[in-house]
RNA sequence: GUCCCAGUAGCUCAGCUGGAUAGAGCAACGCCCUUCUAAGGCGUGGGUCGGGAGUUCGAAUCUCUCCUGGGACACCA
């Protein structure tokens, strides 16, 4: 909607101008003021001044005692800008009346199936606790998925598990040394865990441990049944705990092929490697030389002939290439590892893949402790589980004292407390480093996920009382000024899903959400909306627009809006 | 040492492709529930946009440089 008001100007200022400058050139460079008193759209003249060799403030002047347009409610010139305030009254009707009409849809970007995006996200670790770090990924990576929806790709959510690689080894070892078989099946991941804190103590003492682990990845690697049979107990035991986390977050995905899926299908790659002659031997190891890009090597082959990261990444990317033929390919994983993905786009492109420039790495900050990243080896770690259970308990408890007498208080509270640390982890930019802090991801006032339902909420009552319902044929006579904010948010919503899909991210539509909640709150506190008058109807329609893009926004972030909490 | 990310109010962060008096939330203080859910609203105080130079009609935003914090840098993932 915005876009379309935007064209208007643009058409508008491209007539009064007379080919001096382009129209393109006109719509780039008009802008929305920060302030309300400067109107709906500007035009500053300034580089208009420099062609015309005439006071850019003339130049505002003159134009805007030129321009006169039913869709105006008011032109004026202030110092070098053209300020344009939009006619409330038929812009609202148009606003709303387009959100009563198009509901949930509203927003969607119609630009025909763009094809399939695979988003590599969550990956977790097998055997070890769901951590705060895998949060990130995990909603990150569903909110991008939404997303992606709303503007006609098609996501496919691959769980690219971490159930391979040498720490298998090493965690066999472990378990060979100090497990107990009895322990470990009581409560799996929390023995495990100990399993590998302990290694890792003891491999500073004992270097041999290292190449022992190392031994077993290998064994496991080639196919040993011992070896198999470990590694299938605790990537099973690890599934069901993982599950159960999904299943709080309301988080599923299209594939869960992890990394021992690629077991198979990693010997092909490596060798087409060889065969285009990119492959050359290292201490032992095959590498592909990236010393002209002033790139460490990448790792193929370790010197006792086992895989690494590296090769099942590239065998992942070759698959889903030759699998979901996608346009783009995102890899939702922590900025650390961004010299990992430079390397992996080289190799590709030097293998001849085009398409590894689709390939793009959606790196996020860390989750701090201290100041400092969190160790699972040094078993620094904090539990998603204990997390979202505190969250929604915390929720539980609100709604004791708010609204005793709800019903669905169980699933109510889940919603708010699941909300609150998904709305916590989204709403900031992707790559900011977050200190943890389990007090700011409780908080529910504020710029918060319960605060955005708890407007949604308001919204819904309204409706409720005031008995609404969508009467499509009315026209929506909004007469306040009071409610422009809120249209203004309204209208602007597609283009800030176009911006956050172009930016891959979702903290766009967090802020949104805020924004357009404060501006209904706002609202809510000056204008009694049952009032019974002639303007009721319009100004429940308002409130049903703003219900509906506020469900909306939620939904993108993956978050549950309640109608009562 | 090289490369990447960041440095904006006491704290956590916004600030669109450079544009009009730098904005929110939290915390502090003061108001507003006999009328639509106070998980809310209204108001007050609080800023050399890390330092310096440059480009420009115009810089928190672009360039350079320095400082500070975090991270990555071959047989972990």
């Amino acid at each position: 909607m915005y876009m379309y008001y935007k064209q208007q100007f643009a058409n508008v200022l491209a007539s009064k101008f007379n080919g001096v400058i382009s129209e393109e050139e006109i719509l780039f460079r008009i802008e929305s003021p920060k302030q309300m008193n400067h109107g709906d759209l500007a035009f500053p003249c300034f580089e208009l001044a420099k062609i015309k060799r005439k006071a850019p403030n003339k130049i505002a002047e003159e134009i805007a005692s030129e321009i006169e347009d039913p869709l105006f409610e008011k032109v004026e010139a202030v110092g070098a800008y053209i300020n344009v305030f939009l006619n409330k009254q038929k812009v609202s009707s148009q606003v709303i009346e387009k959100v009563l009409r198009e509901k949930g849809e509203y927003g969607k970007l119609n630009l025909g199936n763009k094809g399939v995006v695979t988003i590599d996200m969550s990956s977790p670790n097998i055997a070890k606790p769901f951590s705060m770090g895998h949060l990130r990924s995990t909603v990150i990576g569903n909110a991008l998925s939404l997303l992606l929806e709303k503007g006609d790709y098609k996501p496919v959510k691959i769980n690219h598990l971490g159930d391979w690689g040498t720490q298998f080894g090493k965690l066999i070892v472990a378990y060979k040394r100090w497990g107990n078989e009895e322990k470990v099946k009581k409560d799996t991941i929390k023995e495990l865990l100990k399993l590998y804190i302990i290694f890792h103590e003891q491999a500073e003492i004992d270097a041999s441990l290292e190449d022992q682990g190392r031994l077993w990845f290998k064994k496991l690697e080639s196919g040993d049944e011992e070896a198999i049979a470990l590694w299938n107990w605790f990537k099973e035991e690890s599934l069901i705990e993982f599950n159960r986390i999904y299943d709080l977050l309301g988080i599923n995905f299209d594939s869960n092929d992890g990394e021992a899926f690629y077991n198979d299908k990693m010997n092909g790659m490596v060798e087409f490697l060889a065969e285009k002659k990119l492959l050359s031997n290292s201490d032992g190891a095959e590498v592909v030389d990236l010393s002209e890009l002033n790139m460490p090597p990448c790792l193929i082959r370790k010197s006792d002939g086992a895989t690494l990261y590296a090769t099942r990444d590239l065998t992942a990317a070759l698959y889903r290439q030759e699998t979901y033929q996608f346009v783009q390919s995102l890899y939702v994983v922590g900025n650390e590892q961004s010299l990992h993905f430079q390397q992996l786009t080289e190799v590709l492109k030097k293998m001849g893949y085009n398409w590894a420039n689709d390939m793009k790495h959606i790196s996020f900050g860390m989750i701090l402790k201290d100041g400092k990243k969190m160790s699972t080896r040094k078993g620094k770690l904090v539990l998603l589980e204990e997390v979202l259970t505190q969250a929604i308990d915390l929720a539980k408890q609100n709604i004791e004292t708010k609204n005793p007498f709800m019903q669905n208080k169980e699933s109510v509270a889940h919603a708010i407390g699941v909300g609150a640390v998904i709305f916590h982890d989204l709403k900031n930019h992707r790559n900011n480093d977050v200190e943890f802090s389990l007090e700011d991801m409780l908080r529910v006032e504020g710029e918060t996920g319960p605060y955005v339902q708890y407007t949604y909420v308001r919204a819904c009552s309204l409706l409720e009382k005031g008995e609404y319902t969508i009467k499509i044929d009315e026209t929506v006579q909004l007469n306040d000024d009071q409610a422009w904010p809120i249209i203004s948010k309204l209208m602007s919503f597609s283009q800030v899903i176009e911006r956050a899909l172009l930016t891959y991210d979702p903290s766009l539509i967090a802020k949104f959400t805020i924004d357009l909640a404060q501006a209904f709150n706002k609202y809510y506190g000056s204008v009694r909306v049952l009032q019974d008058d002639s303007h009721k109807y319009a100004r429940l329609s308002l409130v049903y627009a703003v219900a509906t893009v506020l469900q909306e926004g939620l939904r993108i972030l993956g978050i549950e809006a309640p109608k009562e909490m």
